[in-house]
DNA sequence: GTCTATACAGCGATAGAC
DNA sequence: GTCTATCGCTGTATAGAC
């Protein structure tokens, strides 16, 4: 799906994929520093040394994992059309929190991740960056359209994007006590900072399009 | 000033203190997987035997700290008064704020610690929970006092509360890219998370309590 | 109470045989 | 491409002299 890999090598190609996945899934469960590139192959039944034949060394497979989580998000966005009502709106939000998900590792254990390899937090910061601009001028259509509450300055208006930046990185670190369902928690979590910014015929419809779940 | 140390030794103390202190400082700057107490000991000038003398180990000085902390928050609890104006609910945030701050580590890293220690995870939870109980409690006073607006369900305004919490225990480790002010920042935006649900008359209080600073 | 010395485990990474 | 073997380093923690 991801995979841009050029080696010419098909059989090769599987065990480098296998280590991939491997490290992603024990990144996501054990932690970023309890991981180690033994354990990685141990949990494959192949040695140490045959995982750095194909990755050098563990920031590798960092670095890699967080383009492959770039990708996705990005790929994910191509087939939205342009219209925002509340429906497409949370569903969006749905769609990135399941790929964000499934890489975890890049949320908890994000300060690991950028003390280890700096570039990241900036291509992260980035990232997040671009993410708020789309949320602001969502808003401002919001606004325009007059879906948004008179009284709401445009100082606060500027919060609430940000607020929702910092939702989306945050949630998946959150000391909520919440085992199951934590997606879906989170999404209506996130969905709900926009409500009270709403004006009332607005609302209605998203209370019970948030409620119906 | 938090220090209900039992040892009779007064020479003693300090060497501990410092000892403390200093893991404290660098666990901060430096993240909690980079620290050793052989740089602890190196930073203080003593040996790595004399700071195992007199903690066992790194945890050890990991949950210290952390008790520490809720030490000084609890503590700084005591000195309010029962009303909640707006200047006094946006002092209260400053002021566990900049507790929260001296121990950044245990937020930005706190994924580390929990993994370390588990009971820390338990007690962070428990703590945060209570926070959430005297936000719901003021909450609710505020709606009793007119303050919030009518068109606000109670499962929106419970949501209010946990937005208050998810924002004090994830400020510390949010990718924002605010280097300096970044206390004065979070104070507003977090103070900001109410401003939508009040009155108008509130609103324009708070308004303009915030955009003053 | 503080030191030096050391044991021991685990890490990332490399060399060289097959 | 995969293996075994190993190096060098760093981490926690302990023992024993002073």
């Amino acid at each position: 799906m991801y995979h841009k890999d050029t080696s010419l090598n098909l059989h090769n190609l599987k065990t480098k994929e296998k280590i991939l996945n491997k490290a992603l899934k024990l990144f996501n469960s054990n932690g970023l520093e309890n991981v180690t590139t033994r354990h990685i192959a141990t949990e494959l039944g192949i040695s140490q040394g045959n995982l750095h034949y194909h990755y050098p060394n563990k920031n590798t497979l960092i670095k890699l994992l967080f383009n492959h989580f770039i990708n996705e998000i990005k790929d994910s966005e191509q087939f939205k059309d342009g219209s925002f009502k509340e429906q497409i709106f949370i569903n969006s939000i749905k769609t990135n929190y399941i790929i964000m998900q499934n890489y975890s590792f890049l949320f908890t254990d994000k300060e690991i991740v950028w003390r280890r390899i700096p570039e990241i937090k900036q291509d992260f910061f980035e990232f997040f960056e671009s993410k708020k601009d789309k949320f602001n001028q969502l808003l401002a259509l919001y606004k325009t359209e007059g879906l948004i509450r008179k009284q709401i300055s445009d100082t606060q208006l500027n919060f609430l994007a940000n607020q929702f930046i910092f939702t989306i990185t945050s949630w998946l670190s959150s000391s909520d006590n919440i085992t199951e369902d934590k997606l879906d928690y989170f999404i209506e979590f996130t969905a709900r900072l926009i409500l009270p910014y709403l004006e009332k015929s607005e609302l209605n419809k998203w209370e019970s399009l948030l409620t119906q779940n």
